[in-house]
DNA sequence: CGGGGAGTTGAATGCAGTCAACAAATGTGG
DNA sequence: CCACATTTGTTGACTGCATTCAACTCCCCG
């Protein structure tokens, strides 16, 4: 973990800004609203950035990097929420109960920009555009976790594969300049702890879409040629999931 | 559907508002905050209380009976999302895209109160608290669909069975002074739209629940003699989940 | 060069799905 | 109030997808 407080990134012109909690501001409240930020923060990869049961001082948006939110499980198996990239709110936590329900581990090394939490009631009480803003980020957060639970639902393995590669694919593309392939940090075993299935299984999915030609993948780094296809797999819509992935 | 405006009764002695939004203010702050609530709503059995794709202009408290809020696949399956009892916030929403993302039925006849979206803007100006309350409820909605995520994933259908019926049952009993038995409208089929798994291996595992002594469940009602006993079959703390249903 | 994590393969088991038919309960109209 | 229709719940036989267990390969990193 590393801390940096001085020397930081401008929020007016930060490439991910649209998708960020800043995103939902207009330019002309951003002067107040970036006086919550406090600091950066770095981790590498494999730190936890915070535990479940802990009670949280900071909030984070994530800078650069990818993080993975999970569940320990008293049967020693863990449950992945999600994956957040950059542009993700993390941690924010103000009900009666402040302990968070879940943990956090850098999946690559990451980069956060950090806010005190007990600082967003003085910055709401003169700039209430904050609240809606944290509520549009929620809702969000609400709306990703409905077509998780959705898809995990959903019963043949390759659905879910195709719809979690899919989705994390658009997420990092878009953030990119829409390259061929994006880099990959997460392995076949955090796909099947997100999804509800096991490894070995994950594996033979990948190989299955592999042979179709409707993934690339190795070397840490992911291709979906022909996104469309894909999608048909993922028994979704792809300008749904694109939306549903990208600004809100 | 029926409105109501006017006789409604009073927010301070609100059976459920312990749980409910104003459950997180502080009693001196209610005469502010209820100038929000400007109706009751009625619905009966099978109505629908609005779409997938309509733009909220109330949100909405369960004041009596229970909800389904459920998004419609394109293979005809529907994916239940959550069960919604007396005391849950629905229907908020303030983000760029305003539509919502699931649909939502009464189970059975069902009361709402009803809070005009856009007079949030103005209240939570002269009254951040409101705010927080806000994120607080979009806090516990998450917390539970992480915990539902979780149980869906988990693969044996008896604890995913197990967990539905223990927490609904904690839920509604601790709003009607802890009967032996709670009034339980939903069907097996309902229970199988939310776990994704077929209403015939929800019955048989309905029966097996039934021969162990675990569940009592006829004529739409159901009664768990031993609360602790099936927390076990659904691998889950018992407290914790008492915990989570509850306050928050 | 060795070790450990990640990925791959095969065989056997079993949980949950599918199809089909029926029983029970609930609701509706005559 | 009964007869009928519809929904909900129940049972059985069969199939198949995903798990489990075990062994092995590949690749990266120290």
């Amino acid at each position: 973990m590393k801390l940096n407080t001085v020397n930081l990134p401008k929020c007016e012109n930060c490439a991910i800004r649209a998708t960020a909690l800043f995103g939902e501001l207009e330019t002309r409240h951003l002067d107040r609203a970036r006086a919550l930020r406090s600091s950066q923060v770095s981790y590498t990869a494999g730190e936890y950035l915070y535990y479940e049961g802990d009670i949280p001082t900071k909030a984070f948006t994530v800078y650069k990097g990818w993080v993975t939110l999970f569940k320990n499980l008293r049967n020693g198996d863990r449950q992945i929420l999600r994956f957040a990239l950059p542009g993700d709110f993390l941690c924010y936590k103000v009900g009666k109960n402040k302990q968070l329900d879940h943990s956090a581990i850098a999946v690559s090394d990451v980069t956060l920009c950090a806010f005190p939490i007990d600082r967003f009631r003085e910055v709401i009480s003169e700039l209430p555009e904050l609240a809606f803003a944290l509520s549009s980020i929620t809702e969000t957060t609400i709306k990703r976790c409905h077509t998780a639970l959705t898809t995990i639902a959903s019963h043949p393995a390759e659905t879910k594969v195709a719809y979690l590669l899919l989705s994390l694919f658009i997420r990092e593309a878009s953030l990119l300049n829409n390259p061929e392939r994006i880099p990959f940090p997460i392995t076949q075993e955090d796909i099947a702890d997100a999804l509800g299935l096991t490894p070995i299984h994950v594996n033979r999915v990948f190989q299955s879409l592999r042979k179709q030609g409707l993934i690339l993948c190795k070397n840490r780094s992911l291709g979906i040629p022909d996104k469309a296809a894909l999608a048909k797999v993922a028994k979704i819509s792809l300008p749904e999931l694109e939306q549903l992935m990208m600004g809100i």
